[in-house]
Order: C-alpha cells, then sequence, then structure tokens
DNA sequence: GTGAAAGCGCTAACAC
DNA sequence: GTGTTAGCGCTTTCAC
C-alpha cells in the first residue's frame, strides 16, 4: 500500500513461507499452469496487498529482453511526427512494450549518440524515422544486429525493414491535379536530396512532368536542403527572381509549399490566383490557413502502427525475410491550387 | 566492433587479466582516480575496440537508480507539448537521465497504468503535464513517494513540486488589451474547470472583469469541458445563439479560441471586425493562420526546462521545502482582436 | 506442484 | 592501487 520500502518477490514470498520462485510462477500467466489455483489466489492477493509491483530492470537483467524499444524522430517540433509516434505507441504498449523517445535534430551525430544511450538501456529494437539516404548512425544497427526498422526516410539500400511512402504516387497525384487544372509550367521547390522522400519527390517529379507530355525546365526546379518554411521562403524567392514563368510549385512538403507561399505574398504575387502551391504530409491545421494548403497526406498514424508490428515481429521472427511495407498518399483539395489563369 | 555478442565488464577483465572492480573503476570518471593513469588507459583502449557499452539494467539493479524520469502529458496531438518535451529532454539527457514518456488521453486512470507502468520500470521521478485539480493519478505518486513535479496544470493543494502558469496575469493582460480597443461587453469560453488552468483562467476572467469596472454577466460566460476546438464550436454557438450582445470572447485556450471564431463564420459574425477573440498557449503556425489569432503565450520550453530541473534537484536534495515555480505568460497581439465597433 | 540454487552485469564495501 | 566478495530482484533449470 503506501510502503516507502519497495515490495519484492521475496517479500511475498516470506509473507506466505513459500519460495520465490513460486512466487514468480504465480505471477506470470505463462507459468501459472504449474501451480495449484490456491497457491496462485494466495499469492496474488498477497502481492495486491503489498503492493508489489516487478522490478523490470531485474527481470530485463535476467531474462535479457528489457521491453524497450528505442524510437528515434528528427524533431520533436514537427507536426507530422506526433501522428507516426501515436501509432507507434499503441502498438507497443498492447504488446507491454515501452517506446524511449529521443529526437536527432536531424543530424546523424545526435541519432548515433541516442542509439548508443538506448543500447546501454538493452533496447529490444530501434525504429528509425531519422535516416539519411546514407546513415551512419542506422548502418550502427545494422552492424550490431540490433532489430531495427526504418520508418518513412529509407536508406537507399533495402537493408533492414522499411515502411516507405509511395513518393511517386503522391508527386504524380499533386501533378496530374495541377493538370487538370490548366497549369503547365510547374515548378518544384525541393527539400533535401539527402533524405529519401526528398530525393524520390525531386525524381519523381522529374519523370512525371515528361511523363504527362510537359517540357521539363531545369530551371524551374529549386534545391532546398531543409524540410523547413525558411528553406520554403529561400526556395520561393529564387523561383520569383529569375523572372520565368511558372503557374504552380510542387513543394517537397507543407512547410516547404508554406515557405513558398510566404515568399510569394512578399512578392505581392497571390496564392493561388497567381501561383497555385501543393505541399506534402497534410501537416494539422492546414485547412484554417489563411491559405489553406492542397497537399498530399500520408496516413501517419497507420506508418507508426505498422513500424511497431515489423518491429515486434522481427523480434520473434530474426530469419524472416526484410519487410518492406509501402503507405500510399492521398491528394486533399483546398484552396492553394486554382485554375490556370491563362 | 561488429561483435554479435554483448561485450560485458568481465570480458574487459578478461582481456586484461585484471578485476572486474578495477575496470567498472577505470570506466566511472568518479572512481577513476582510485587507479593508475596507465591501468585507466588501458582498461578504455579495451573497451573502444571491443565496443564496450555499460548495461544500463544491470547498474540499474545494483544501485537502486534507473536513470530514468517518466513524463506524461495528456495528449500528443496537443500541439502546446512538444516544446515542454524538448525543454524536459534537454535538462534531463544533460544529465544523463532518459525521460519515459507517455499520453493519458486526458484520462486519471490511463494516468495511473502509466505510472504504474513506469514505476515497474523503476523510474526515479515523475515530471506529470496531465494533473486535474483532483488527481488519485498524482496522488499515488504522493503517497509511494515517489519524487514528482506537476508542470501547468498543478493539484488544488500544494502538495509537491511545480510548475505553474501565472494564469490571472495572463487574463488580466487580455482583458486590459480588450478593453483598451473599447470592448465592453466581453464574453468568456471557458475550458474543463476540473484542470487547475482552466479553473484558473475562470476565476481570474471574473475578477478582473469586476477590477476593471465592467459589469460581470454570468450569461456571458460559457463553460466547456474539454480544451479542444469541438468544444470552442459549441461554446461559441451557446453565446450566439443566447442573443446577448456581446463584442469580444476571451477563450480558456487557442483551441477553443479557434472553434468560437469557427462558430462566428457559421453564424455569419467575421472576426475580428463583429466580435473581437483571444486565445491562450501561443500554440505553432497561427500567425499564419486565417484569421491571425491574438493570445497569451506561456515560456512552455521554459516551463519543461524548469520542471526537469526541479525533478533533479529533488533527487538530491529530497529534504528541501515545496518548490512552486511561476512563469510569466505575454500578450501577442494578432489579428483576431481590433477596436470595438460601437 | 514446489523448492533450491545459479546467475544475468554491475557496484561497493571490505580486505590487503 | 587492486582484488575479493556479496548481492540488487528476478527467472529458470534441475531436483524431488
Amino acid at each position: 500500500m503506501t510502503s516507502i520500502k519497495k515490495v519484492t518477490l521475496r517479500d511475498l514470498a516470506n509473507h506466505l513461507k513459500i519460495n520465490t520462485s513460486s512466487v514468480s510462477r504465480a505471477l506470470n500467466p505463462k507459468t501459472r499452469g504449474m501451480l495449484t489455483p490456491e497457491l496462485v489466489a494466495q499469492v496474488e492477493k498477497i502481492a495486491d496487498e503489498l503492493g508489489y509491483v516487478q522490478n523490470t530492470m531485474a527481470y530485463a537483467l535476467k531474462t535479457g529482453r528489457s521491453m524497450n524499444i528505442g524510437v528515434i524522430i528528427p524533431d520533436l517540433m514537427n507536426p507530422i511526427y506526433p501522428p507516426i509516434l501515436k501509432g507507434i505507441i499503441n502498438v507497443l504498449s498492447q504488446a507491454s512494450y515501452t517506446p524511449l523517445i529521443a529526437y536527432s535534430e536531424n543530424n546523424i551525430a545526435t541519432a548515433l549518440d541516442e542509439i548508443k544511450k538506448m543500447k546501454m538501456r538493452q533496447v529490444d529494437g530501434f525504429i528509425l524515422a531519422c535516416a539519411f539516404r546514407q546513415d551512419e548512425a542506422v548502418e550502427y544497427c545494422l552492424a550490431n544486429h540490433l532489430p531495427t526498422v526504418t520508418v518513412g526516410r529509407s536508406l537507399d539500400a533495402h537493408k533492414l525493414d522499411q515502411i516507405v511512402i509511395d513518393n511517386e504516387a503522391g508527386i504524380k497525384l499533386a501533378i496530374r491535379h495541377l493538370i487538370s487544372l490548366g497549369h503547365k509550367n510547374i515548378a518544384f521547390a525541393s527539400g533535401p536530396l539527402d533524405i529519401s522522400d526528398g530525393n524520390q519527390r525531386y525524381e519523381a517529379f522529374k519523370k512525371e512532368i515528361l511523363a504527362n507530355g510537359l517540357t521539363l525546365d531545369e530551371s524551374l526546379i529549386v534545391l532546398g536542403d531543409e524540410f523547413t518554411e525558411i528553406s520554403g521562403i529561400n526556395l520561393g524567392e529564387r523561383l520569383i527572381k529569375q523572372d520565368k514563368p511558372f503557374s504552380a510549385i510542387v513543394a517537397g512538403n507543407d512547410l516547404v509549399a508554406l515557405g513558398c507561399i510566404c515568399a510569394l505574398e512578399s512578392a505581392g504575387l497571390a496564392c493561388p490566383d497567381d501561383v497555385s502551391v501543393i505541399g506534402f504530409n497534410n501537416m494539422p491545421y492546414l485547412s484554417l490557413f489563411k491559405t489553406p494548403l492542397t497537399t498530399i497526406a500520408i496516413p501517419r498514424m497507420e506508418m507508426g502502427k505498422n513500424a511497431a508490428e515489423v518491429i515486434l515481429n522481427r523480434l520473434i521472427n530474426p530469419e524472416e525475410s526484410l519487410k518492406n511495407i509501402t503507405v500510399t498518399p492521398e491528394l486533399i483539395e483546398r484552396g492553394s491550387t486554382s485554375i490556370a489563369k491563362t
């Protein structure tokens, strides 16, 4: 009850004048059957009375399973991660696993640090949402045989379980949407190309422009190095300055899109009247924005759920073949895209 | 290096033909001084070569300190928590502590569950952002002598360390701002009154209205039971329906304010032209909204930082007197408030 | 069906 | 300055 000292298995055993092993068996659903129901009931009663809670540290030390999964996301502030985390946590906690959450500041060295800290804490596996296309933090997990799944961003090489976004399908949706509105001169404001999602969207853009019979004007492709508003502002400004005609921008993600809109406005251009803008991710509250952003939604909670399921399964079946789960994006039409003027 | 088996202190000791205790001492900065620098160097070298990482579980079991702090927030999706978390994590990780993060779904029973799970994991202390004014989950921590600090929401009784918002100062700022714009009929759309922040803002509203010589019209105070947009919509509708004149709404928080604006628009009223609305919290991206919300900002990262510092200090000084840190809010003027019409 | 005993990896008296 | 030893709380083989 209101005991100040911790109650251990031994305490329960002493109270009942039985052995700790019997107490352990009584409290574990899997071994409970070995004991008489009466003993089990007695143990449960006294455990409840004394307020016994298992010491996971001791369990972990003994069994080698910490029941912890390390989860690393790039950035706590980016609103796309909470739903992914929620998906992860829901599945993990159902299976009595606990997430150890850290953020990498979008930095491989920090990620590696966190991974090592988590290794100290004997995590049973990793869910990494922070991977770069080449990433020594991820490679470290691989080299140390730490069960690992990436979610969203992935390595170039398919060396581990991964949950990926069908970025090509997403960009196709975006471009077809713009084309259906009559746009011909479509610009692309990229995210970082050293991140798979950034790169895949960039490659998909070029491919889809050509696939739809438009001409690919390389000068309408501007390369950013971050998935941030700031980067979007820079890219927007660059696009505007070069004075080449364009009536629409496909952005690497929503934050970049928001930055582009900001740059357009600063230059006296209206979105969508002068330039349509389309984002990627469908971050929260977009519908309430001054310019409600048309975007490509991804099923974030599902991605988290998938990631957790995959890592849990990997722990049980270490030898199973590599998983590669692809989630499908969806177009969300809002007010930042409209019919092309000319 | 790429060892598949875990490297233990014993492995290092065997390699160097010394005792594990020497290895332990060499690796611990505090006991390093007991050994010859040469030995220390040797141990560090071999530890590095074999890729030794300490087993925190064993450390925890031995020392009784898990170096984990349990952190419970009400809701992962609410954008005000990430900055608080960030503040917490930054301080904790500096001190080699790791947060165990869970969310309570704004539900005392769930919070209690999570607390018990964390107790199993031997957390050294708790940071709770999920407290209700009466809260048996918090009481459980108290009763079990688990070092605990609340951040933001607090118990009615000051029984434990707490980081609180000066809600009265915040509401004062809001009301004075509206009065300076000529508003006289000011409504209040409350948050839940069983949460300290909700209740304190409600009480402060009544007090400040009177303190400024306005008449307190109880019918202009509508009570919600959640800090959500949905609740805000309901409250806005109720305010509009009763057909009493009001030119401004003070909302329990930003989400409620956003809901009010939504209700106003549905009723054909414009914000701020017909009704000014002011929120609380200054959630992210508000400046980009269609109606950029005027609000009361709170220093969220600082709150998290404070909470972590307080709990860390409490671990070192269990007998110190109860802490009560108050953070000060600030008015952020945006476009949702303007001069009263009449 | 239950007990005895070993040991997970580590730290911290206590020796010398 | 370094070794020896016990033991944190738990699970699990091996007895009986």
